[in-house]
DNA sequence: TTGAGTAAACATT
DNA sequence: AATGTTTACTCAA
């Protein structure tokens, strides 16, 4: 819930388990809060109950408040007493498989692609602080037969062979068949660009905005950061990172559509924020919170509206991509915004959303709370308003401005597009609309909501 | 019954 | 092999 929560960001702070070997013979099932922090232990021979949120601090820790999988491995062995003799594979197997569960299970923490090294993802706090229990990650809940067949991974049944060997559904997600066969599988079945979309969509990450708009680069070496930041900061002041990789863009893309509300309310107020983050770390932080904080619901989703300008139909049958990835990306990364946009745009990754419905819509304002989380239809719940002059005021930099005219042709595919774009993005919106409203029942959107 | 924690299967990189 | 995700299970509240 509240995301600020202190409770829930608490308990989500418990993402260090202790291995078995571990694990005291009284240890507490579950932890009490507050528990001394281990790394502040002086004794590791009494092993820390549990980390209360180790994970979260050595997260926090880091300057960049991100850290791979590694990093945060390193991070314990160093820093907790009780794991320094723990680095081993041998008995680090347990407490490591721990964490990794917990990042992926708690929507307190994203995972922020780090394509650029090649290595493990980053993993972030949930600037909306996410919540302490398991992600609200599709579910079965309302999950019916064919979405769970859908859902099913091919993976080979457990305990229980028995059961249905492979739904065919699932060859059906492994083997598309047309262009949007992949599309008419759920999260679950996993296929590349959907598996992205869908990791970066999760709900878990509902503030993929946010992720965003905190700079999904890669770490790199300083310099580098910073000579990126700069960039970035001067180029654009709402892309909080320029995607390295067409992939990244693509989760770029996918979070913005996703979380548009977000993303673009982050985009206007991004441009504060932007401000204050050129340097490094520690901005960032204070913007997620800040800027996300649903009780401060302020930000008005309002403006944030159309990330996903293009309608069901635009997306699909265009040619011209609009470039939904939007003034994120058409201004942020040259690169991206070229061809890799087309191919975004045009391709899988926007339509995959549609299909599982994650993407298009952006979340009512009104519900940063706890069902922001979750990517159930209120995703699709037209935006309140949309903000075509906001918009571009919110983007407000000369940039925006497009050139009067967008003349078809030859046009440099990023600013030029703005134009095209925007107005789009209107007429989409109500498209999306509309269809929503009338046909909504009908849409079979297969994301698997709530909590 | 539910949530937390652990183990492990499976998939992906 | 490292990462990630998900499911199954156990156990305490």
């Amino acid at each position: 819930m509240d995301p600020g929560n202190e409770n829930s960001a608490t308990q989500a702070a418990v993402i260090v388990h202790l291995d078995p070997d571990f694990a005291p013979q009284s240890r507490p099932r579950s932890c009490t809060w507050p528990l001394p922090r281990p790394e502040l232990a002086s004794q590791p021979s009494e092993p820390p109950e549990v980390e209360p949120g180790l994970g979260e601090k050595a997260i926090e820790s880091a300057p960049e408040k991100r850290l791979t999988l590694a990093q945060i491995y390193e991070w314990m062995v160093r820093t907790v007493p009780y794991f320094k003799d723990k680095g081993d594979s041998n008995s680090s197997a347990g407490w490591k498989n721990s964490i990794r569960h917990n990042l992926s299970l708690h929507s307190k923490f994203i995972k922020v692609h780090n394509e650029a090294t090649g290595k493990s993802s980053w993993w972030m706090l949930n600037p909306e602080g996410g919540k302490s229990g398991k992600a609200p990650r599709r579910r079965a809940a309302s999950m019916d037969n064919s979405s769970k067949l859908l859902r099913g991974r091919s993976r080979a049944p457990k305990k229980k062979p028995a059961v249905l060997p492979a739904p065919p559904e699932a060859a059906t997600s492994k083997s598309p068949v047309g262009p949007f066969a992949k599309w008419s599988g759920s999260p679950g079945s996993r296929n590349r660009e959907e598996a992205e979309v869908w990791t970066t969509f999760r709900p878990r990450s509902s503030s993929n905005a946010s992720t965003v708009s905190t700079r999904l680069s890669p770490m790199r070496p300083e310099s580098e950061v910073l000579a990126e930041e700069e960039m970035a900061a001067s180029v654009s002041s709402y892309a909080g990172g320029v995607p390295p990789t067409v992939k990244e863009g693509l989760e770029l893309l996918d979070g913005l559509n996703l979380a548009s509300p977000h993303s673009l309310l982050s985009q206007s107020s991004l441009s504060g924020f932007s401000l204050q983050h050129p340097g490094l770390p520690g901005p960032l932080h204070t913007y997620s919170t800040s800027l996300f904080s649903p009780a401060e619901g302020s930000l008005s989703a309002g403006e944030g509206c159309f990330s996903s300008s293009q309608s069901l139909e635009a997306l699909l049958t265009s040619d011209t991509p609009p470039p939904p990835a939007d003034v994120l990306m058409t201004q942020v990364d040259p690169i991206l915004s070229q061809a890799p946009t087309l191919l975004l745009l045009g391709g899988v990754p926007s339509s995959s959303k549609l299909a599982t419905g994650g993407g298009l819509y952006p979340k009512p304002p009104e519900a940063p709370g706890p069902s922001s989380l979750v990517p159930s239809l209120s995703m699709l719940a037209p935006p309140p308003l949309m903000a075509d002059a906001p918009l571009a005021k919110s983007l407000g930099d000369p940039m925006l401005t497009p050139p009067t005219d967008a003349t078809s042709q030859d046009k440099m595919p990023q600013d030029l597009d703005l134009d095209m774009y925007l107005e789009n993005l209107e007429c989409d919106m109500d498209n999306i609309i509309s269809d929503l409203m009338d046909g909504g029942e009908g849409l079979d959107f297969n994301f698997e909501p709530d909590p």
